[in-house]
DNA sequence: GATAATTGTTATCCACTATACCAAACACGG
DNA sequence: CCGTGTTTGGTATAGTGGATAACAATTATC
């Protein structure tokens, strides 16, 4: 464990007859320990991320999952709902509103395989295309560019290392 | 990206439909600039994390949201739900749940006040402060330490700096 | 041809998050 | 004091994301 030298001096120690022990309110709380806990920080920072995300594709009106789901069908034209679900991490029953959303906002489409026709291939309309094209715009000259200013572009490629790393073989 | 010809090859044994636009089903969806999103890695990434904060510590039966109030509570006598509730980024009215099932388990304790009589102090039980022991030890043993194993320990430092830089100033 | 497996879907449940509102208690200016 | 406004814990409620069971249609398998 790091040796934090935090100023945590006595841990627990009150008078038995309440004697206003009354503490600074003033004073913030200390996040102590939790400041050197990974999971912690990799959740604020996922939240920060995610809330940036939102603001800077809002006038699309694309969620990251929906976005997520877009570029996916960009790069592999022909699946179906069940393989781009699972590449997600997203259960199938809950793919369906997900589709339907997009689908009713005519981003892209499900069409019955001929192959198969218990399965639907999933394409993006034009209109897809064009507001993916204009999403990703966003991303990469408002969202991932901030991120480039925050942490220099080494910092955010060894960043990007380790987190895939961790996503990959933990 | 510039892969346009179809891979076809090995076809199937049930290719009697000839279909134009055969997409090799054996063969993994590509993630494509997904990879390279940094909030989609950084989900990933804490799911991941979470996951086995919750294995490494299931034995005491604590989710990361129950094991960080705990640890809050432990660093900050004498506070309130409020202040706790604002700390930790939870709303004040989803904490009421989350304590009463702290409490219920008598691993911490709501105390009236004598200051203010609306508000209530905060305290780990004994119960609350072995459990909460046990359960970093299960943290820093089991999975710290294998996140250590995966990065190193500077990697694991400089990945702590940069989340935490992201968290606090993006 | 009977049986099993797969696909998309519905329904449902649970956890987490977010907002409006309330009573009790406090703060404060008259 | 008093009245007004604010704070605190709490309830109710709604929305969202994730998880499982089940089902019809279709396909695979033997």
């Amino acid at each position: 464990m790091a040796d934090s030298a935090k100023p945590v001096s006595r841990p627990h120690r009150e008078s038995r007859k309440e004697a206003a022990v009354a503490v600074d309110e003033t004073q913030a709380v200390q996040l102590g320990e939790l400041s050197d806990l990974l999971g912690y920080v990799l959740k604020r920072a996922q939240l920060k991320v995610f809330e940036d995300f939102l603001r800077c594709v809002a006038p699309l009106q694309l969620t990251p999952a929906q976005f997520s789901v877009l570029l996916l069908l960009d790069g592999n034209p022909g699946r179906n709902q069940t393989e781009i679900a699972n590449t997600l991490g997203i259960l199938r029953p809950n793919f369906v509103s997900l589709l339907d959303s997009l689908e009713s906002r005519d981003l892209c489409s499900r069409v019955r395989s001929a192959n198969d026709r218990r399965s639907h291939i999933l394409m993006l309309t034009d209109k897809g295309r064009s507001v993916l094209a204009r999403a990703k715009k966003l991303v990469v000259t408002k969202h991932e560019a901030r991120l480039n200013e925050l942490l220099g572009p080494d910092g955010r490629e060894t960043l990007l290392a380790m987190l895939t790393k961790i996503a990959e073989d933990f």
